[in-house]
RNA sequence: GGGCUCAUAGCUCAGCUGGUUCAGAGCACCUGCCUUACAAGCAGGGGGUCCAAGGUUCGAAUCCUUGUGGGCCCA
């Protein structure tokens, strides 16, 4: 035999990838004649690197896209990058730090030419890597969140949402990194698990007008305490009672500060009274917004204390020199009761683990409720459907207490925003696309006609990543050029692009749960605003990836593998499998290596069995009478799993789909078929049994295609001789036909003896090579009559007969009312068998006792659906028969 | 603290609007086989109080309530 024992990937994989790609095969293009099947790829970060994640994302994506290429749709996947920018930024300016050079000292351009270095280097690695894994992107279409059309893209909806309202400028607080110096969202805070320790301290507060009285809070960072404007105290307090509404004084500086009463304070933490810092704590803000709090901001951008702290000895120290300080007079003036250490949550950046500290400022905001109406009622309404279903509730919980959306961030790699400042007051500002139509409004703004363009200064920072990738689904085909936008209306008018007008809306986003809000949502909010139409029909969302301490696999913790490895060991269809086998819609995948290696035995199975059927000489002058039967089962058996698998696919149980294909080809193909069909070592085979196996054999590597397609291709080729259009990754998918399920239901028993046979000379430590005869006795011949070639062949029998009698010296069992002897040469030990049948009996009486308990019950009999109730009394007389029968056999005994 | 969600074999999970084959699959495990496609394999086998307690129903793994224990999201 020609064929190497064992399949080898790393001979296959390459191959084919650049054969498909010299085809055209991924591109996609307008197609009139065809529907259109569309995803586009959540786009990964330029500074990523390929992780489990991913693997998982993108194999799904790609089953989804050749299932629909093979089914005839014109099928898009649009492949590119985000420009991630705080992650990108960072490492830009750490790549920069150990060159020795300061961002600070380089200015904004020259700092953007490193980054677009940076990028050009790496941004691309993650693609390539996808396409080991056998990603079918259109990569032609490879879009990048700031490419020129897409960043322009990106300023006009900032104009435009301004425009329509929905984008202003706000006071507010913000998770603020001292040491980047920028504004972080909420998911770029990172939380130890367990918290962290620090020291609670009890400060003595003077009262106004009482100078023997004191209030004592509690308070972990008494840095803030120059800062306070209020003590509040739960308005259900007795012990505090007398003091609402009397005055306090501020250590140090004697300023005086309300005591006032709200819910918020925690009776049981610490003292139970709080000292509020509106401008350096979110719960303080909040309380300071309902009592008209002044707002006293005593900390710099850097995180220095500032001149406002009123004690300068403090002023230009870092706030946690100031604590010691702070803690330290606070003892000398005898006013510090005590400190305890308790754990509490610190949020740090999660890129500089510096201590946030959240801050006021003026941000730009993007106004939420309003045009996220439309997105929730979608979702709702199953316009756009959540899969698995759960993520509905989630979702919705979420939009019902969305927040504004701070969208600007303190970096300069991003997409920068389009508000050009024209004087010092807040509000001087205008916001244009170009610079241009800026000066413009500026004069007129002004009153100022003689206003230059060196006049107006442009904000400084940029926008938030996922307000540029939210256009993703509209602007990778072109959504917001000038010929499909209309400034006017603000919306795009989808018939005036080729591809947009074709491709959108696109059909299934595939992606992590974590980002639904982030991204999804935001999507989908977009997507309407903008095209008054979902985005896509239907939201795939994955699991996470995790190792089997259930550990989230990430870099850090170094228990991920290199998806490169792991392909490179059980080949890229080995891997592919392997993640899907252990992977239902929305759970965790819980990687073990152990699956990757079942993908690849499955590999090596299919391989070989393709190496028994490519070794058969065929024989013209051969009947295949004998096989026809065979033939048929497994033509009835494929048409039943197809129509299983198409189930499946449709209620995106991907897991479950692979598990069809995996056990029609296992156990039905390899297991049962060949083994009915397989001539006789060195025989050779008749030409029409052949051909149908071959057939067949086709259609199971085209159903198994969208999992594993490089072996499918491989094989495919090596079937029969085809040119180079000829692949399986455009051959058409099986068409769905019908089944003939008493057939099916015949084999199933003719199985099952023949597993009872295998069954009695596993137990009596009989050779599998010995062959002996089995005599039936049935009311129903039919049934096993066209199987019983098939099952003498399996079950290796040297005759298969019927017999209407009681067969002596015989081991016997029974399936549903059918007796089946195996007489013995040797001894036949009867207590075994009387035993083993006793046990069986005693089953079998014991589930007719519970069936006829069921049809005594006169209530069942009228209450329950005529069809339930028929099934009871088949199972009554199945079970009747057996009984009937293994009281026979061992009477016989 | 609020919301969502889950608990079924040693592990990971199916089990759809309660009712055939209701207790399943894959892996792992055990036994026997290097049988001529495949030991990355073949044949066979054992294994579960469906988290607990109540309730609804003729009938509950499935629906309801409470409890326990996980997970996720938000604060």
């Amino acid at each position: 035999m020609a064929l190497a024992t064992k399949y080898d990937p790393t001979q296959v994989e390459d191959k084919w990838y650049k054969h498909w790609m010299e085809q055209g095969f991924f591109k996609a293009t307008p197609n009139p004649n065809k529907k259109p099947y569309t995803i586009v790829i959540p786009p990964p970060n330029v500074t990523g690197v390929l992780h489990m994640g991913h693997m998982l994302n993108n194999t799904i994506q790609d089953i989804l896209i050749r299932k629909a290429r093979m089914q005839g749709f014109e099928a898009c996947w649009v492949p590119g990058t985000d420009h991630a920018s705080i992650a990108t930024e960072a490492k830009v300016v750490a790549m920069l730090r150990e060159k020795g050079i300061k961002k600070s000292e380089i200015g904004r351009d020259e700092f953007m030419k490193y980054a677009w270095e940076w990028k050009e280097k790496y941004g691309g690695i993650i693609l390539e890597q996808l396409k080991k894994l056998g990603a079918s992107c259109d990569w032609d279409r490879t879009a990048f969140t700031m490419d020129p059309d897409y960043y322009k893209a990106v300023i006009r909806v900032f104009v435009d949402l301004h425009k329509k309202g929905y984008i202003y400028r706000g006071l507010r607080m913000i998770n603020w990194d001292c040491e980047a110096k920028t504004a972080l969202s909420n998911e770029e805070v990172i939380y130890k698990e367990d918290g962290e320790k620090s020291l609670l301290y009890s400060v003595k507060y003077a009262i106004k007008g009482s100078p023997d009285e004191f209030v004592v809070i509690a308070t972990q960072r008494p840095e803030t305490i120059m800062g306070d404007t209020a003590i509040a105290v739960n308005p259900t307090d007795e012990r505090y009672r007398h003091l609402i509404g009397k005055h306090a004084l501020v250590p140090f500086i004697n300023r005086e500060i309300p005591i006032i009463a709200d819910d918020y304070v925690d009776k049981e933490f610490g003292t139970g009274c709080l000292k509020v810092t509106p401008a350096h704590d979110p719960n303080d803000y909040e309380i300071g917004q309902r009592h008209n709090l002044q707002v006293i901001d005593t900390i710099d951008l850097d995180g220095t204390l500032n001149e406002k702290c009123g004690v300068p000895a403090y002023v230009g120290r870092d706030r946690f020199v100031v604590r010691k300080m702070v803690v330290k007079d606070l003892d000398a003036a005898g006013i510090l009761v005590g400190s305890e250490e308790f754990v509490t949550r610190i949020g740090r950046s999660e890129r500089t683990n510096t201590v946030v500290e959240p801050k006021l400022s003026l941000q730009w905001f993007i106004k939420m409720k309003d045009i996220s109406a439309r997105a929730y009622k979608a979702v709702m309404d199953d316009e756009v459907k959540l899969h698995p279903n759960k993520f509905k509730n989630t979702y919705a919980y979420w939009m019902e207490n969305v927040r504004d959306w701070c969208i600007s961030r303190q970096l300069w790699w991003g997409h920068r925003i389009p508000a050009y400042y024209y004087g010092e007051g807040e509000n001087d500002f205008v916001v244009a696309e170009t610079i241009e139509e800026a000066l413009e409004m500026a004069r007129k703004a002004s009153g100022n006609a003689a206003l230059k363009a060196e006049d107006l200064k442009q904000d400084s920072d940029v926008l938030d990543t996922w307000a540029s990738s939210w256009l993703w689904p509209t602007e990778t085909f072109g959504g917001f050029a000038d010929e499909s936008f209309d400034k006017a209306t603000g919306k795009i008018d989808l018939s005036k692009t080729k591809d947009l007008g074709y491709f959108y809306p696109t059909d299934t986003l595939v992606t992590a749960p974590e980002i639904l809000f982030f991204w999804v949502a935001r999507m989908i909010i977009a997507g309407y605003e903008y095209t008054d139409q979902r985005p896509f029909k239907d939201v795939y969302l994955t699991g996470i990836v995790r190792d089997k301490q259930r550990r989230k696999m990430s870099k850090s913790l170094g228990n991920s593998p290199d998806p490169l490895d792991l392909i490179r060991d059980f080949g890229a269809d080995g891997v592919r499998t392997g993640m899907l086998f252990s992977s239902p819609a929305g759970n965790d995948l819980l990687f073990d290596e152990k699956l990757v290696e079942q993908g690849r035995n499955f590999s090596n199975k299919i391989w070989n069995a393709y190496r028994l059927v490519s070794g058969w000489e065929i024989d013209e002058s051969l009947s295949g009478k004998d096989n026809e039967m065979a033939i048929r089962w497994f033509e009835s058996r494929f048409n039943q799993s197809l129509a299983e698998l198409e189930d499946h696919f449709e209620k995106f149980r991907m897991s479950d789909a692979l598990m069809t294909v995996y056990k029609l080809i296992w156990d039905d193909y390899c297991s049962w078929y060949l083994e009915m069909i397989k001539p006789a070592y060195q025989a050779p085979i008749d030409r029409a049994t052949y051909d149908a196996t071959i057939r067949l054999f086709e259609d199971l590597m085209k159903v198994l295609h969208p999992f594993m397609p490089f072996l499918t291709e491989e094989l495919w080729h090596a079937m029969k001789e085809r040119g180079d259009k000829d692949c399986i990754i455009v051959a058409e998918w099986p068409e769905k036909k019908l089944f003939d399920a008493e057939l099916l239901e015949q084999a199933s028993w003719a199985f099952e003896a023949v597993g009872q046979c295998r069954n009695t000379r596993n137990s009596k430590g009989l050779s599998p090579k010995e062959a002996f005869d089995l005599l039936i006795n049935t009311g129903r011949k039919d049934i096993y009559e066209s199987f019983m070639p098939i099952m003498q062949k399996l079950g290796n029998l040297s005759s298969v007969t019927f017999t209407s009698d009681k067969v002596d010296n015989a081991t016997q069992f029974v399936i549903k009312g059918d007796e089946f002897y195996i007489p013995m040469s040797e001894k036949i030990d009867v207590e075994a068998e009387r035993k083993k049948m006793e046990e069986e009996l005693a089953y079998t009486k014991g589930f007719l006792a519970s069936v006829m308990k069921k049809l005594s019950n006169e209530r069942f009999v009228a209450g329950a659906p005529e069809q339930v109730v028929a099934m009871e009394k088949q199972k009554m007389a199945d079970a009747e028969g057996k009984i009937k029968s293994l009281e026979e056999a061992l009477k016989g005994l």
